[in-house]
DNA sequence: AAAAAAATTGTAAACGTTTTTATTGCAATG
DNA sequence: CATTGCAATAAAAACGTTTACAATTTTTTT
């Protein structure tokens, strides 16, 4: 009968016995950096491979407390927007192609949620950790990073920290999409805001701002809405923007979702896009050229994004002392024909 | 100056030593479950709190091997299909609300990272797994079955062996999109499947072939194309049909990302949907009905399967011995107008 | 008041590693 | 031949917990 036993977790203890040595031989002969008689590390290597012998991730990384463990963690705020999901990406192909597992944190702009992650991931030992705050002012990140940890932050900075960091240029990005917008003659041009306490969300208003002084329009406050980033909450934003008396000629939504809920909430109400009005979206995504029109958007880099903060990570757990790095990435808007 | 030391994390030992007790005493505090004095308590507590402490769930669980460890694994196929997703946050919500953290592994669809991140997730003494093998005959996940671990597959299951599985009514969703479109008039009827050795793609593609016999209609084996689930494969088979001489009037696609590559396909050709070709996608996605032209597509309850999955496992965790459940749920296909 | 029972606390082992230190055997040196 | 040096290996400690068991104190019973 082939039980369980066969595939029971062998240890160091099993694999020394059958091979005849002490357990301290048997992890020289894994950890190959120190002398072992070829004769030896053979009959070890025969037991290692009779008992399918694999090392015990926990035990390694409670005894290793200071060495590498291997394991990363990310903590993101919303797996839903599709923009975390390709800088995770990013981040999952730059870590597996150096030996890091990943544990993998969404906190869904919950703060709490935030708050248990966090715990848990300091109390997993994790090398280091690649984290979009929830606020400029997240205390328990904050924590973190003077705790020595080594983090990279993405999408979004913390006030007064100086802790690297890969984000894209919120201000200039949204800028561009608005000032496209007061070229092509719109001038009730309203902004579907993410959570107004974060960083990008801020940086993306001044674009909007700017954009709009540049042209001469005069910024109507009504016209701009903050939301919580979620699908549902952007549909409703837009209604009540569509239901003004002096409605918007244009949106510029904050992000993602934000763009997919106005959508939705337009093409209900059967108008026209972007005759009866136009939309430009924060974050691009690969099937924007598929949705209803077209959709002009500002594309962010987003699996570089992941991709860099992931490569800083690991210089940094190398390296504590290297020096902290701020990489700023370009945005492009992508026109189509939505505006 | 605050420094480091601020933020290290306490041990038992530091506690244990501050209050005056045995380590002991500072554990059976922490796990409320035994008589502790009072007093004593009070004065353990202060001492926690006054250093912060907070348990090594490392050390946790290399100790207690076989009492809980509260993490779970999860192994996905592929990040990106927006259908893992939602799988995800319903696993996630469960997870958390049962106070468990999750440990998230996406293979990309590569069986050698599907590997990797199983032997990883095996020697983190994880509580149980959900996982979606890379197909019916996946030996790696079938030695985890056999090993004892609690786990439950998701959307895919596995030949052979009795496991907890969670999946939809693959075969008759397919059938009902495809009924759907012979209802409608369409003869020519295409279907872009995704890999070949999946299970799903199988039962779907048994439900598209059903569906034409029932009808009348005879099968083209050129008609039926196998791609790998990826966006960039499945734009190119669509060219490859729409460039046949007799090309079909109607595309049925066996996920989001092929529905996804397939329109891009078809609005880069300036194709009219559904008078030149129409389309029927296997997956809804929320934002179905921004899409040009809105997506007459076959719903799977996503955010269920994830719950019900978390929910079996938690319940197989809690006992071994209860018999194992295969719980198949309903499609409903979402008639819009790209059809 | 002595004995028994109950409550509280402490001691030590164990989980599976890595690593420091100690031991062994053997060749080289004087 | 006695000493030294080196290579190979073993022994033991440590990481931070939980828990079985032992020890102590307090309470109850007689």
């Amino acid at each position: 009968m082939v039980g369980e036993n066969d595939y029971k977790n062998a240890s160091l203890t099993e694999v020394a016995e059958m091979a005849g040595v002490s357990i301290a031989t048997v992890s020289r002969v894994i950890n190959k950096n120190s002398n072992v008689n070829p004769e030896t590390r053979a009959k070890v290597e025969k037991a290692i491979k009779a008992l399918n012998y694999r090392p015990n991730r926990v035990a390694k990384r409670l005894r290793n407390k200071n060495a590498s463990s291997n394991l990363l963690g990310v903590l993101i705020p919303d797996i839903q927007n599709p923009f975390y999901v390709d800088v995770l990406r990013g981040i999952e192909d730059i870590a597996s192609a150096n030996n890091y597992a990943l544990i993998m944190c969404n906190f869904s702009q919950d703060e709490k949620k935030e708050e248990m992650y966090l715990d848990i991931l300091q109390s997993e030992s994790i090398d280091g950790l690649i984290a979009a705050p929830a606020h400029e002012n997240d205390q328990k990140v904050i924590g973190i990073v003077n705790s020595g940890l080594p983090i990279v932050c993405v999408d979004r900075g913390l006030a007064n920290v100086d802790v690297d960091l890969v984000l894209v240029e919120n201000r200039a990005g949204a800028y561009s999409a608005v000032d496209h917008l007061a070229k092509k003659g719109y001038k009730r041009i309203a902004y579907i805001s993410g959570m107004k306490q974060i960083p990008s969300s801020q940086q993306r208003e001044k674009g909007y701002i700017d954009a709009l002084r540049d042209h001469g329009i005069e910024i109507d406050s009504d016209l701009i809405k903050y939301g919580d980033s979620r699908h549902e909450s952007s549909t409703k934003l837009c209604e009540e923007l569509l239901d003004m008396p002096n409605p918007p000629d244009a949106i510029f939504t904050g992000n993602n979702l934000i763009t997919l809920g106005a959508l939705e909430t337009i093409h209900k109400r059967g108008l026209k896009i972007p005759e009866d009005v136009a939309i430009v979206g924060f974050d691009d995504m690969y099937w924007s050229i598929s949705l209803n029109p077209p959709l002009t958007a500002v594309r962010q880099p987003a699996y570089e994004i992941g991709k860099r903060a992931a490569e800083l990570l690991i210089q940094r757990i190398n390296d504590s002392s290297r020096s902290v790095v701020n990489m700023i990435l370009k945005t492009e808007l992508m026109v189509r024909s939505s505006t």
